[in-house]
DNA sequence: GATGAATGAGTCTTCATTCAT
DNA sequence: GATGAATGAAGACTCATTCAT
C-alpha cells in the first residue's frame, strides 16, 4: 500500500489506458494501410471507440501520428544498440537493415512513420525520427568503416534514404524478398576489397561529392 | 448530313484538341505536386477549362491519370532504345537510371506516375507501365550481363523497384545528389570483378531465390 | 442514523460550497465574455473544477445561468431600495441607471444576464428578472412622477428596455460615456417643464398608443 | 444580336440566380432568428438547396452575411436621402428612426445586420455599415441642428447606438410600440426650447464631453 | 462529492460527379 | 462541345451530457 497510486496525478483509470492503447493499435493499422491522411474516424471505428475519445487522447492528427511513430522509431533505435555488440560489423549493419524491412513487413506501422520521415511533414517529429534513425545507422556504419570493411563515402543519411525508399514499395507481392536482395547488392557495393581498388570511373560521381 | 453528328472519327475540332492538351499538361503539374489524389477541380482550374470539360475528355480520374502516365512512361521507354546503342553497357544503364532521376527532378510528372506504378492502384495501368519500364531496364541490364560486366542475380523488376523507391524521397533537399550517389554504389554492387568472387555468405539471401 | 446519508439539509461540506462559488464566479466571467452560449467546459476549466462537478451543482445550463443571473439582479434591486431615500427623485433614477451601466462596465456578468432578460430564452428566469428589475425602476420612476418632475407616459418596462438596449453595445470603445450621454438626453425627454407643454405633434405617436 | 448576352462574362443561368436569391432570403430569415452564428446548413435547408450550392455562392459565412447585410443597409441609406427633402427636419429624423424600427419589425434581416454593426465582428463589413448608417443619420441630424430645432451635443454615432440598442429587443411582444415611444421621448430630450434652458445640473455629464 | 473519460450528435467544409444550359 | 451550377457524401472537429471510478 505504501507505493499505492503514486502515479503522475490521479488514477490512470483502467478504461482510459485501454482505449488509448486501442486507438494506437488501430491507428497503426489504418495509417499503415491508408497513409498519413487516412480517416481518423476510421481509426476510431477500428479501435471501437467514439471519435470523441480519439480526440481526447490525441487532440490533433499529428499528436496521434507522433505517438504511433515514436514507439516504432524507438524500437529500431534500441535494436541498433544491441547489434553494436555483434562481432561482424558488416553483418550487424545488414541485420539492422533487414530487421527494419521485417518491421515494415509485419505492418508494425512503420510505413506511415517512414513516409513521414521521408516527406518533412511535421518538422519537429521528423527531426526526432531522422536523428534517431540516422544515429542508429551511423553507429553501425561507422563501426564497419572503422574496421576497414566498407568504404567511407556514403553517409548514414544516404543509407537511410535508400532503405526508406525501398520499403516504400511495401505493397507489392514479393517486395520483401526483393528488398532484401537489393540491400545485399547495395552492401556489396559498399564493401572494400583489398585486392581491387574501387573501379576507377564507376563510382566517381559519388565519391567526389560525398560529404 | 452525309457525315452526320460528328462521330468519333470526324472533325476533331480544334478547341477540343487544345483543351485536351491543356488538361493533360495541367494534370501533370497538379499530380506532380499533390499526388495522385489531388483535386480534379484544381486540374481544371489550372488548365483554364471548366470541370465539365475535364470530365468530357477523361470520364474518370483513372483515365486522366493513365493519359498523363503513358506519355511519361513512353519517353523513358524511348530513352532506353536510344541508350542501347551506347558502347559501354554499364554506363548506358547508369545513364538511364540517372535520366530517370532527372526526369523526376524536373517535375515532369513522373512522381505521380511512379507512385502509381509503385502501389498497384489501377491494375490495368500498372500493368502497362510496369511492363514498359521493366522492358526498358531489361534491355540495358541484359546487355550488360551478356557483356559479363555485371552479375545476373538481380532482376529488372528489382532494379526498377529500387529506383522508384529512391525517387520517392524527391522532396528532400539534396535528394537528387543523394540518389545518384546511391545508384553508383548500387551499380558497384552489381559489378562483376574477376579477382574476387561474390562474397560467399553475404548475398545468399538473394542469389538463392533470384529468379 | 439520525443524520444518516447527508440529506439536503445536513453538512454542506466545505469544499462543495467553495466549488459552487468558484463555478459561479467563473460562469460570470465566461458568460460575460462569450455570451449565454459559451462553453460549459470553459467555465469548469476556469473554475478549476471538473466538468462533472459543474454538472453536479448545476444540472442544466439554465440552472447555472439562473444562479449567476439572480445574484446580479438582486444587487440592482437592492440598489434601488437604497436610492429611494435620495432627496432628488430624478437624480435617484439617473443614479440607478448609471449604476447599472457601471455594473455592465465592470463586467460583473450583467451582460449575459441582460441578454437573457432581453430575449425571452428561459421564460421562468426572465419572469423573475423582468419583475425584479421592473420593480426596481418602477420604485424610482413612480416617485419622480409623483413629485411632478417627469411625465407619466413612459412605463418602467419601456425604460428597462431602453437601458438594456443601450448597454447591448457594451463592447465598443467609449460605449460607456456614450450611454451616459444618451441616458441624460433621455431623462431630459422625460422631464416635465411647466412653461412648455409637451410638444403637440411630437410625442403623440407615443402617448396616444401607450397602453 | 449586337447587344446579345453582353453581361459580365457568360449567361447568368436562370437557376443560379434563383438559387442565389433563395439563399439570401433564407439567410435573412435564419440569421434574423438565430443570430449571426446560426447554422449554414439550416440556411441551405430553408432555401431548399444543397449545402454545396450555398457554399458555391458564398464561400464563407462572412460573404453570405455581407450579402444579406449590405442590401439592407443600402436601403436605409437611400431612405435617408429621400427624407432630406422633407420640410420638417425633426420629423424627417423621427421618420427615419421609425422606418428603421419598421425595417427590423418586418424581419427584413436587419437584426443580424445590426447585431453585426454593433459588435465589431468583421471590421471591414462593420466599417461599411457604420459609415453608411452614421452618414444616414448625420444628414438628418445636421439639418435639424442647423435649423435650430435640436441641440448639438449628440453625435450621430450616439444616436445610431441608441437606435440599434433599442431594436436589440426586437423579440419581445410589443417591442415595436415600445421603441417608438422611447424614440419620441428621446427626440423630446433632443429638442431645443427657447423658454427653458437645458436643466442645469442634469445633463452636464453629456454636454461637457460631447464632441 | 469530485473527477475526467466516453460518447455521439451537429457543424463546417471540400470535392467528385452529374446535368442543365 | 464547353461551361459551371447543383448536389450530397465524407471527414474534421467541438461540445454538451452521461457515467465509471
Amino acid at each position: 500500500m505504501s507505493d499505492g497510486p503514486a502515479t503522475s496525478l490521479r488514477k490512470p483509470r483502467a478504461d482510459a489506458v485501454r482505449n488509448r492503447e486501442r486507438v494506437l493499435e488501430a491507428a497503426k493499422g489504418v495509417f499503415s494501410a491508408g497513409g498519413p491522411d487516412a480517416s481518423l474516424e476510421a481509426v476510431a471505428r477500428r479501435a471501437g471507440v467514439g471519435i470523441g475519445t480519439l480526440y481526447r487522447h490525441f487532440p490533433t492528427r499529428e499528436a496521434l501520428f507522433e505517438a504511433v511513430y515514436r514507439r516504432e522509431v524507438e524500437q529500431l533505435g534500441e535494436l541498433s544498440e544491441q547489434l553494436k555488440n555483434e562481432p561482424q560489423p558488416v553483418e550487424a549493419l545488414r541485420q539492422w537493415l533487414r530487421s527494419t524491412v521485417e518491421f515494415v513487413a509485419t505492418k508494425k506501422g512503420m510505413t506511415a512513420a517512414l513516409a513521414l520521415a521521408a516527406h518533412g511533414k511535421t518538422s519537429e517529429l521528423t527531426a526526432f525520427s531522422s536523428e534517431r534513425l540516422t544515429k542508429a545507422i551511423d553507429a553501425l556504419l561507422t563501426r564497419a568503416v572503422a574496421a576497414g570493411e566498407i568504404r567511407a563515402d556514403v553517409s548514414p543519411e544516404d543509407l537511410l534514404r535508400a532503405l526508406i525508399g525501398m520499403c516504400y514499395l511495401h505493397d507489392q507481392p514479393g517486395w520483401q524478398q526483393s528488398v532484401i536482395r537489393l540491400l545485399d547488392v547495395f552492401i556489396d557495393g559498399l564493401r572494400m576489397r583489398g585486392d581491387a581498388p574501387p573501379p576507377p570511373g564507376g563510382k566517381n560521381g559519388s565519391s567526389e561529392e560525398a560529404r
